[in-house]
DNA sequence: GCTTGAGTTGACTGATCAGTCAAATGGAAA
DNA sequence: TTTCCATTTGACTGATCAGTCAACTCAAGC
């Protein structure tokens, strides 16, 4: 026997990466466990169901992902570098994605809950609660640009939505179109939404120029 | 015999409709022939394959769109008066498809390519050209706003795909929390995004208060 | 009235699907 | 050493999957 519960994890990286680079459609148990080296009686002996291995898998995703934003939106950081470097942030990690697997990806909670949002009510509560916790990164870091005077006086949270709402909108486009091009407009675009000045729009397009 | 292609046609909706409510992975031909009263023969007879009858059905389903765009962005109309249009539009539509369905079920244009773009390159080709003639539509409003002097002078047509993210992203995060509300930012976000004046952004929340 | 061919039918294939199960394994506690 | 239990195995189910096919229907053109 290996580690308590390798398998386990090994399942849930699998499924992850599969149903990111694919679909959760087109991404059969049987494939899953293949490529995990598992059997099928392993798998339902982890997960009740598909679609509950599906659930514990992007939750695992994004708690892996969640010491990345911490750092990232940490307030020692100043509010519009925050959002700044969460961009570049997302830039980023599609690149690793594509160099992975030859495509563009796109966003793995929301790729998944656009296809599943309407069936399965598990996964589109997941994919709703990620959704939601993201937002507050944003929501805090708009916040603290009011407070130091960044940009005007706004509904914080609101505009938190509206500036994720654009961060899905460009990854989704980013995925259609196969090009991680589109991705470098998402930092003039939320700083235009928060009413940052001119400058701020226009310069730092990105560590990378 | 019927009229010349009926059950073409038929399937065509048939597909079209339960792709959008559910998703390409989880509807089965049979289930298409079955709803549209169809024989697997005759789906066979007009598609060679599931994959086509996708392409095909959202091709159609674009053309019937097209005059209801044509009319929103019409010339005649004052060009932030179309953008302001367009927002209604989306909402009402989705407004529409979740009376029939009883669910928000978002772009169906994107969310096919979002399920299918790294997998089925027929698909996201035509996801991608629908995506483009639309933001068409937004680029010639937007070059029309700063004819007339009502926005700042910019790249126009980089803008529009910027504009079309939002849209994008709105209806995504509007399907998965099931709920409308949000797709009422749309308007505000966009205007902001092409540097709109404040009155303009805050006034005309749309039709409906 | 015969031919033609687009459209229709229903039975069929073999693969694959999610999920089940009884029996085997093997480490840890007793 | 024996018991115990989480884990593993591989064979199994019945349903469903996309796609095939030969035979049939029937209206239109000759």
């Amino acid at each position: 026997m290996k580690t308590e519960c390798d398998t386990k994890q090994k399942l849930l990286d699998t499924a992850m990466q599969l149903i990111w680079e694919q679909s959760y459609g087109s991404v059969s148990v049987d494939h899953i466990c293949e490529r995990a080296g598992a059997k099928k009686g392993s798998f339902y002996h982890f997960f009740p169901s598909k679609s509950d291995l599906a659930v514990a898998a992007i939750d695992g995703h994004w708690q892996k992902l969640r010491p990345d934003l911490d750092r990232i939106f940490s307030s020692q950081t100043a509010p519009l570098e925050r959002l700044a470097g969460y961009c570049d942030f997302v830039y980023e990690q599609q690149n690793r994605q594509m160099q992975k697997f030859g495509r563009v990806c796109g966003c793995a909670f929301t790729s998944l809950g656009s296809e599943l949002s309407t069936q399965d009510e598990k996964i589109r509560k997941k994919s709703l609660q990620i959704m939601e916790w993201r937002c507050k990164y944003l929501a805090a870091a708009i916040r603290d640009a009011v407070r130091e005077g960044l940009v005007p006086e706004q509904d914080c949270d609101g505009k938190a939505r509206d500036l994720y709402g654009s961060v899905l909108g460009v990854l989704l486009q980013a995925k259609i179109e196969n090009d991680l091009g589109i991705i470098r407009h998402l930092k003039p675009t939320i700083f235009r939404l928060i009413g940052a000045s001119e400058k701020v729009i226009t310069g730092t397009p990105s560590h990378q120029p």
